[in-house]
RNA sequence: GGCGAGGUAGCGAAGCGGUCAAACGCAGCAGACUGUAAAUCUGUCGCCCUAGCGGCUUCGAAGGUUCGAGUCCUUCCCUCGCCA
């Protein structure tokens, strides 16, 4: 808690939510913030420029890809991500541990880590608590993520506390192994058993990170199960940390979460939907493939101030481009839902501010 | 005019006597996507319906052989290639 140029201070409070300030080695970030997923060292599809223009501050980038693929020291060797990729914003980086959830049948996990099958050459790699820190060192993230264990939603309570006294293992050798000058978040685990949430949360908010995290949401268990546990769970993490919600989610899914007091959002969902045709609005997501938009002359939604919507182009232009494959509509649809993603944000730490957040977010959870 | 190849669902293309409403691809239509192996994947895709090992109509046209024909025979129509 005492990384150097790394600090969060809560500046406005509205029930359980909160608005505040992260401060990192990049600049400053406002929370509640939602940070585009950038796995590979990229935004898919747009430049930095065209990233920061949709409100975003943060990105979020993956140790298991970059592992992989150009491997951390070619990272380092360019200066470290930011550098590399050329967004002088701050960074955070994943630490594999979803991979181990995502490519579960390509590894195995032991007490002292997961071992990786490559998907990219099938090569066998070890990744641990460790390891992860010393990728994420030479990667150069403002933020580093501990290495975790993700169990499914789908997963028995026994696996849950099981992959609950994993992490919390894992979480101390993270921090005995970390980089000094670079901010270290822990992970809890414990699915929507809120027993185990509670303690797990009391537990990690005993070391030394710099943030806490949820992970283990959003991984198969139904949504409602999540918009229940969060408010119960989220007010038992340390209010004087930035709270991540990690992966999530849908813009409804952000609000419940910001009522609860969460900060901090990824999710490759508007990003990797645009890619696949769709476009996420005020009342609900578009899918610009659909017959019905054929002959639309209305564009996305009149009232965004994004790019493609300013532009003027047309539901029927969109459609056309997607449907001929052309790589344009690919760049104003990621650009479309991550303006959506920020001006929520924006409104909501506004409303938040101003203590307006339960108006705001009935608007939204009530489209009308 | 002669010889050869061929005409199968919107298009392309399998099919060589029964289990063929007909593989597969494309196009079409719908759906999924939440710490990115994703510009991906799934379903559907002759017509009708009570949606089913359901009914009906199909494989250029007509006739025939057969218990049974997209598959075999005859004639006709049409394409493409080569030769005149």
């Amino acid at each position: 808690m005492s990384t150097p140029s790394f600090g969060f201070r809560v500046t406005s409070v509205d029930g359980q939510a909160r608005s505040g300030v992260l401060t990192t080695r990049k600049g400053e970030v406002l929370t509640p913030t939602f940070m585009p997923v950038g796995t590979q060292a990229s935004v898919k599809t747009l430049t930095p420029a065209e990233v920061a223009a949709t409100g975003a501050q943060i990105v979020l980038g993956n140790t298991y890809h970059l592992w992989l693929r150009p491997g951390p020291e070619v990272v380092a060797g360019q200066g470290g991500l930011s550098a590399f990729m050329r967004w002088p914003h701050t960074v955070l980086t994943d630490s594999g541990g979803f991979q181990a959830f995502s490519l579960a049948e390509r590894r195995t996990i032991s007490d002292d880590g997961f071992v990786f099958r490559s998907h990219l050459d099938g090569s066998k790699r070890q990744l641990t608590p460790e390891e992860a820190m010393r990728v994420q060192s030479l990667l150069g993230s403002d933020i580093a993520m501990q290495l975790d264990v993700c169990p499914p939603g789908t997963a028995e309570r026994k696996d849950v506390e099981a992959a609950v006294l994993q992490t919390t293992r894992w979480a101390k050798r993270t921090l005995a192994a970390r980089d000094p000058l670079q901010a270290v978040f822990g992970i809890i685990q414990g699915g929507v058993h809120i027993d185990l949430r509670r303690r797990h949360a009391a537990e990690l908010g005993e070391l030394p990170f710099d943030g806490l995290a949820l992970g283990g949401f959003s991984v198969g268990e139904p949504p409602e199960q999540m918009h229940a546990a969060l408010p119960e769970v989220v007010p038992y993490l340390d209010p004087v940390r930035p709270r991540y919600l990690m992966g999530v989610g849908t813009p409804r899914d952000l609000l419940i979460a910001v009522l609860a007091g969460v900060d901090m959002f990824d999710c490759v969902l508007p990003t990797r939907n645009a890619r696949n045709g769709q476009a996420i609005t005020r009342r609900g997501p578009l899918s610009i493939k659909q017959a019905q938009y054929r002959e639309d002359r209305r564009p996305i939604d009149e009232d965004c101030g994004c790019p493609c919507c300013q532009i003027g182009y047309s539901r029927s232009y969109l459609r056309h481009l997607f449907i001929a494959r052309e790589i344009l509509v690919l760049r104003l649809l990621t650009q479309h839902n991550l303006w959506v993603y920020g001006d929520l944000l924006r409104r909501v730490r506004e409303a938040i501010a101003s203590r307006k957040l339960g108006v705001f977010a009935r608007e939204w959870l009530e489209p009308g």
